[in-house]
RNA sequence: GGGCGCAUAGCUCAGUUGGUUAGAGCACCUCCCUUACAAGGAGGGGGUCGGGGGUUCGAGUCCCUCUGCGCCCACCA
């Protein structure tokens, strides 16, 4: 019948002949994501090709993951629901620019090359050309290599990272155009960070400004609000002794004696009668005798505590309020090494017990400072064991200090109401799925209390492109810096010299010195649609794909990325950055916690794929709705395995029978045009579905279709199926299982892109994914009554019921049979009165006994031969 | 403490604007090795829709309230 069919019966495992045609033997789902991924990328099948007009396009801004880190199964389910948006608008006919993108610089991958080549960065270190990583990395003891050296090994890791995300993406089978791919790393992403920062300086959007900052003290740079992480810490209450000038006490309680050398005032609430005696008095400090006033402020709190507070520069974010609002002295002691200074603090009265605490870490001074004050009498009592919350880094594991440091900042509202509510307006103008995402973004920006911090003092990312001159003292002039004109983008201010300067004037008096920081990781990232959309380098494209259609991502960074890239689109073009945000849940564990590595509760998307395959793992992902977290549990993909396999065996079997079938062969019989007639519906309403971003009530009604075309209509037809050419009947039966096939392939495409094109590469040439997706139109079932379909489902469950309670084979003869029910269902199960003495083994007419009430079905069955 | 969400069968989830006996898949039980499929097929059991109030002829669905869970934010005295 098929001269392609024995081909495949040589070998167990059918060759991967993309293209070949041909239905195999036994078609199986292994193999089909090698198979497949590779003709995707050989044949370019999801290449943006550039339409006339925007209108024509569907862009995307993709999140780009971090290459350093690793990907788990939350990843894979929440960039399968973007692809499964791409497939279906490709389908449509839309252009998809859907881009990849790897967000490769920053701390993350410092860190990972620190841990892996066994090396830290020490910029004072001349480069090295003929520098090899150690052969064992000892991470204990970190060999010290110069920047380039370092940033060079940054980008060795990153590429071999990289592959692994590209291999891995195209196993999952994401649609994405590679020739679209970018790095926040590369020269290109560079000139678009500088070149955006330079217009942010130009407006006043950014700024230089020295001010206390939270700090890490491991990492050594500053870090900006989005990137705090509030966790439990374990610590102790001092209770201490201040003194007043007639020799009374002042109690505090803190948590961090070490501070005392660096206290600056005593406060309490203004209305806390306790101490509105000693306002406007002063005390002096334990140990140290440092005169220090009693102030009000109303941010203290009259029941935390002892009700005042010691206030230092800096414990905590409430000190440095206090120490704005109420113009207090800066009196630091902690250094960005997190140990206390070396040199006694000129303000201290007492000296000598400083050096007890010169040099120390926060712990070690804090266990010093404790002594001395037992010594002196000035502590009450023992401390007395608590547990708080304290600011960290989100990837550091030292509670963040607060000191006074110089940093590069961009406004995002947090000190600006009219920016705010800006911003705000933004976040209402976005279209979220779901909906209630965005008050995320509206508490978030509500929350902000400063700029956005952008600068780190790392290596290995976007330098700014600024230099300072330097005066006679050699001292910069941080007033007036000397910018990079965006032509000579992107600069490396540590290497090159500012126009109108040489290179031997770098560092001495009269010269320059070079801005020796670079932009954190989210300053780039928050350029995503410009980077990925050829602001400025590809008018054509800009006008083509910006702003975007979409911004996919989990909900966890709707206050960093989404946020920021509102801000800087806002800033530089006046325009949401995207029409739509659709936001993504998490894979928790099965006790419904989030998974994190530190949990230890993280499962590795290779090895589900691996085990269930590509496609059951994108139908598991297709059920979690947009915004809701999905529990992890194995036996869901095993279902989406069944579909799949499910699609392969009912596809074989259809286009055993009735691939050959002439197009001008339609379905007649009203069986077969009422199949016809719900498949159009199904078509409507995964149509209507996709339209509201709704994948999974589009893959829901499709695969709902699907199972009852599987356990009914086709059994129903088989027989008729299986009759001569040019018999009505029959004819009538292939055209309809064909155009069914054709319509549902088209349907799964998107969730099942491997097996669907699997068969489509059968009996169809091309992609199933650059075909088109079904409309109602195209499905012709005249007067088909999908009415008629669930009566005979019903008239089956009653054949089959009657069988299977008498525990016989379903292939058993039944010798008679009584249909009862309304005329209207009689009616219609009459039109299918052969197919249905068929698939039941009926051997005698049906007997129609109208009556009303629902569909009874009796049958007599033959009795087994003895 | 603030914000948001969730609570329906043992598990994962659907239940459109309130409308007859509340659905699906998994799991479970029984049966069938049926010519596309035994990693299958057929049939079946199983729910006082978190608790309590209220609106209504009628509430899983609307309102109030309580409880539990999750996420985000705040919380270093």
């Amino acid at each position: 019948m098929h001269p392609m069919t024995e081909q495949a019966q040589n070998t167990a495992v059918p060759a991967p002949t993309p293209g070949a045609g041909g239905v195999p033997e036994r078609p199986v789902l292994e193999g089909l994501e090698a198979k497949w991924s590779q003709a995707w990328r050989e044949q370019d099948t999801y290449a943006f090709v550039r339409p006339a007009s925007r209108e024509q396009v569907f862009s995307i801004d993709t999140p780009p993951p971090t290459v350093s880190g690793s990907l788990h199964v939350g990843h894979v389910f929440s960039y399968t629901h973007t692809d499964l948006v791409a497939r279906y608008q490709r389908m449509r006919g839309k252009h998809v620019f859907y881009p990849m993108g790897w967000d490769d610089n920053g701390l993350p991958t410092e860190r990972r090359v620190q841990n892996f080549y066994g090396v830290r960065c020490d910029p004072s270190l001349p480069y090295d050309p003929d520098f090899t990583p150690p052969a064992n990395p000892d991470p204990k003891r970190q060999l010290p290599v110069s920047r380039r050296n370092f940033v060079s090994l940054c980008h060795e890791l990153t590429a071999v990272d990289e592959q692994a995300f590209e291999n891995l993406w195209r196993t999952l089978g994401l649609s994405v155009d590679w020739g679209a791919l970018y790095a926040t790393i590369s020269d290109e992403s560079q000139t678009v960070a500088q070149r955006a920062f330079l217009r942010n300086l130009a407006r006043g959007e950014a700024y230089l400004s020295e001010a206390p900052t939270l700090w890490d003290i491991t990492f050594q740079t500053a870090v900006a609000q989005a990137e705090l992480e509030a966790r439990d810490y374990p610590g102790h209450y001092h209770r201490v002794a201040f003194h007043r000038p007639d020799g009374d006490t002042v109690h505090i309680e803190t948590t961090r004696p070490e501070l005392i050398p660096a206290v600056v005032a005593l406060i309490a609430h203004p209305d806390d009668e306790r101490y509105q005696p000693l306002f406007g008095t002063t005390v002096t400090s334990p140990v140290f005798g440092v005169e220090i006033p009693v102030l009000a402020h109303p941010a203290a709190e009259p029941d935390k505590g002892a009700g005042i507070a010691m206030c230092c520069t800096f414990g905590d974010l409430t000190d440095v309020q206090w120490w704005r609002e109420l113009r207090l002295p800066t009196r630091t002691v902690i250094g960005r090494d997190g140990r206390l200074h070396a040199d006694t603090p000129e303000w201290l009265v007492n000296t000598e017990p400083y050096a007890e605490l010169a040099g120390k870490t926060a712990f070690g001074a804090r266990e010093a400072m404790v002594a001395l004050l037992r010594a002196s009498g000035d502590l009450d009592g023992e401390p007395t064991p608590t547990q708080r919350m304290a600011n960290f880094y989100e990837k550091g594991d030292k509670p963040l200090e607060i000191v006074s440091t110089r940093q590069w900042y961009i406004r995002n509202g947090g000190r600006d109401e009219d920016l705010k509510q800006a911003l705000l307006a933004r976040g209402e103008e976005l279209v979220w799925v779901p909906d209630h995402m965005r008050h995320r973004y509206a508490n978030w920006v509500n929350g902000l209390n400063g700029d956005w911090l952008i600068s780190r003092q790392r290596f290995f990312g976007v330098p700014f492109p600024v230099w300072y001159p330097l005066d006679a003292e050699g001292e910069p002039d941080y007033a007036n810096p000397i910018l990079a004109s965006e032509d000579a983008l992107p600069v490396d201010p540590s290497s090159q010299c500012p126009p109108g300067y040489t290179d031997d004037q770098r560092g001495v008096p009269g010269g320059f010195t070079g801005d020796p920081d670079v932009m954190d990781t989210w300053a780039t990232s928050s350029l995503s649609p410009q980077l990925a959309c050829g602001w400025e380098r590809d008018p054509e494209l800009w006008a083509l794909t910006f702003p975007m259609d979409m911004a996919p991502q989990a909900h966890d960074i709707i206050r960093t990325w989404l946020f920021s890239r509102v801000v800087r689109s806002h800033f530089e073009h006046g325009t949401l950055p995207w029409r739509l945000a659709a936001i993504s849940g998490f894979v928790v564990d099965p006790d419904r916690k989030k998974m994190s590595k530190s949990k230890g509760n993280v499962v590795v998307p290779t090895d589900i794929l691996d085990r269930f395959g590509s496609d059951a793992v994108r139908w598991r992902a297709a059920m979690a709705r947009p915004g809701m977290d999905s529990p992890f549990d194995e036996t869901q993909m095993k279902v989406g395995r069944r579909l799949a396999m499910k699609i392969l065996n009912a596809s074989k079997f259809i286009l055993g029978i009735a691939a050959d079938t002439p197009a001008r062969y339609l379905a007649t019989e009203p069986v077969d045009l009422a199949m016809l007639a719900s498949l159009k519906t199904v078509v409507e309403q995964a149509t209507a579905a996709f339209e509201a971003y709704d994948y999974s009530s589009a893959l829901e009604v499709a695969e709902k279709f699907f199972w009852q075309f599987c356990d009914d209509y086709l059994e129903l037809v088989k027989e008729r199926a299986y009759g001569d050419e040019d018999v009505a009947g029959s004819d009538s039966a292939r055209a309809a299982l064909r155009d069914a096939l054709d319509v549902l392939l088209r349907l799964f495409a998107p969730f099942l892109p491997f097996v669907t094109e699997e068969v489509w590469s059968w009996w169809r040439s091309g992609s199933v994914h650059r075909a088109s997706w079904p409309v109602a139109s195209e499905i012709s079932a005249e007067d088909g009554d999908p009415a008629l379909l669930e009566d005979v489902a019903a008239a089956l469950v009653g054949i089959r019921g009657a069988k299977s309670q008498a525990k016989v084979s379903m292939k058993t003869e039944a010798t008679r049979a009584v249909f009862a029910g309304p005329e209207p269902v009689l009616n219609r199960l009459f039109a299918a009165e052969d197919d249905l003495r068929a698939v039941g083994r009926i051997t005698s007419p049906i007997e129609w006994l109208p009556e009303a009430g629902p569909l009874d079905v009796t049958i007599e069955l033959k009795p087994a031969e003895a």
